[in-house]
DNA sequence: AACGTTTCCGGTAACGTTTCCGGAAAGAAT
DNA sequence: ATTCTTTCCGGAAACGTTACCGGAAACGTT
């Protein structure tokens, strides 16, 4: 059943069919009726990777994610998708190892699927121009380390917060309620990565309060896991190391460090105050309600592929959008008597 | 760049070209060299739609998913789109209201985009085989009521626990701990869903035991969501209704639950026991460690694209799975004083 | 009556592949 | 020397669509 089916039925040329098929004028009221029932009482639907041939583009999104652990990422990704899904595209979805290349990957992505553009999700990104000249679409990062270098702003968007302002925020607050002594657990501290950013973001507030940072309660957990989480927890309390509190950089990871410190006996927030960045809708519902600062991950998805969309059709130059965000004040810190 | 140019540069002929691209024989090694060398200084990448539009078939897999809001289902996408993904086929998603016809829109896919195979994740599946005749490849569904009707089993695959018998068993552990008054949580008990049959085990441990089921302890949640959760827990509580345990069927609406009671100075378990179905990793730290039926999502969710592939690529009949679901024995059940 | 204009339509080339088929060249068997 | 295989290769049709172009018919306008 193909658009010559339907044409030969109606007694119109090929033409004719493909015209009402993409609502392009020049036919007759009469005609276009005729066509639409025989369309419909044939069950027609026209062949994509043929119309993708001759206009020699898809009607695709590539999406490439690299780490896949973090559940924030998880759900950015089903909002993503259900997005895009919305406005009648498809998502071309390709998961990364830590050690590939994703403007590699984006860009044969590009070429074989003919897409439309791409979304970069997670992941570090310290690419040069030239690398990044590689792909030829409109593409956003999103959730990424916001220090691009060299690139040339108007050439792509990004959006996601400021994750150095954030975790400086967090630890602030942490600060403030008398604490001194205070962990830390990233993912990585130097890999070019939001954790980076994130681990200055600590060191920054400590700093400004005549803090020293003290290397013993710096943690690299090594990824965004429960499990990563929970062990790192455990190792930094059976290491003997003194500390009040925790800036954790990620709410499932805190939730399992919280866990460990039940584990060994510890209060929260009693004996150990934890703070997080996150805001997941999950770590309402712990006891104690964690505090974290909410990243609006929603709004950073939807609005991720809306610049998308708005590049593509629109042509408009790329926006680099920092939604801010705030703390949520849970049941994870309390105050040390001093 | 196409095939074409590749061609001219080597002085050969495009058929030539095709075949070392398909690694097909009938080429020279000296040729075959060449061609590479060529493929790789100009960076050629084939033409997708072109190759599709000729063998009239694509590389993707179609997932239609319906009821976003489960965790459970969301793990279980991460881990089919990376197993699609690893097998070198594209995955297109599609995703569906509750009042969308799955089978249609599944049919639909089909054709526009020629798809070797689909697989469905959650929701209803009462169709007649006329229905289900509308689909032309091979498909599983996926964590899918169990009961398929009048449907030819050798057709279609499914992968699922066996979700009567895992709530029977869930229930049961309550009652053996001694627990009679026991409110029961479900998204909806008449829709013909996994929730249905959920919904059955629990009458059916009941009355196995010679306890009624009282209507006033059990709950429509109208939704898997951590607030439909809550929300419910909430009212239950404040209808008056007395109870020492709840069976909830889903972890994430567990957790929730446990935190209602919690706000309503209700100890878990000492005042309310509480068992769930799901066995996420994420309800192993929680305080306390919910007391669940693991379901073996990872693996569900591995072998329904296993399964899939088989079928397409070797032309195997249809499987059905029904793996086990085993007791986490956490911490959110003890015993009734008697 | 002759001449634009507008409206509608069909023929056809093109998109970049794969696949079929025929054939040249080289070697083996008679 | 002839014929028969085998090995390798190129030409060309086909896949189903879109877009361009040219033209017929209908309708004004002078």
């Amino acid at each position: 059943m193909t658009i010559k089916d339907i044409a030969r039925e109606c007694g119109v040329g090929i033409s004719t069919v493909s015209r009402v098929l993409n609502n392009k004028p020049d036919v007759s009221e009469e005609v276009r009726k005729k066509v639409l029932a025989a369309v419909e009482t044939n069950g027609y639907i026209p062949n994509n990777s043929a119309r993708d041939l001759v206009k020699s583009r898809s009607d695709a999104i590539g999406v490439v994610v690299r780490g896949t652990g973090n559940l924030f990422f998880s759900d950015m990704l089903k909002v993503i998708a259900a997005e895009i899904d919305r406005r009648g595209y498809d998502m071309i979805l390709r998961f990364l190892a830590t050690d590939e290349d994703e403007v590699k990957a984006g860009a044969i992505l590009e070429r074989e699927k003919k897409l439309r553009g791409l979304l970069f999700l997670g992941g570090r990104f310290n690419y040069t121009p030239a690398e990044m000249s590689l792909i030829g679409v409109p593409y956003v990062c999103c959730s990424y380390t916001n220090s691009f270098g060299t690139l040339r702003e108007s050439d792509f968007s990004s959006v996601s917060i400021d994750d150095f302002k954030t975790a400086y925020e967090a630890v602030s607050v942490l600060i403030a309620a008398g604490h001194s002594r205070i962990a830390a657990f990233f993912d990585a501290c130097d890999d070019h990565s939001i954790s980076e950013l994130r681990y200055d973001g600590y060191c920054a507030a400590l700093k400004k309060n005549g803090i020293p940072v003290d290397p013993a309660l710096v943690v690299q957990t090594g990824g965004f896991e429960m499990e990563d989480g929970y062990r790192s927890m455990k190792s930094l309390i059976e290491s003997g190391a003194g500390f009040t509190a925790a800036f954790v950089e990620a709410d499932m990871m805190a939730i399992a460090a919280i866990k460990a410190l039940h584990d060994c006996h510890k209060r929260v927030p009693e004996d150990c105050s934890v703070i997080a960045i996150d805001g997941l809708k999950l770590s309402e519902y712990t006891s104690p309600t964690l505090t974290t600062m909410i990243q609006p991950g929603e709004e950073i998805a939807r609005e991720s592929v809306r610049i998308l969309m708005d590049m593509i059709e629109k042509g408009i130059e790329g926006v680099h959008l920092r939604p801010e965000a705030h703390l949520r004040n849970g049941g994870s810190v309390c105050s040390r008597q001093l």
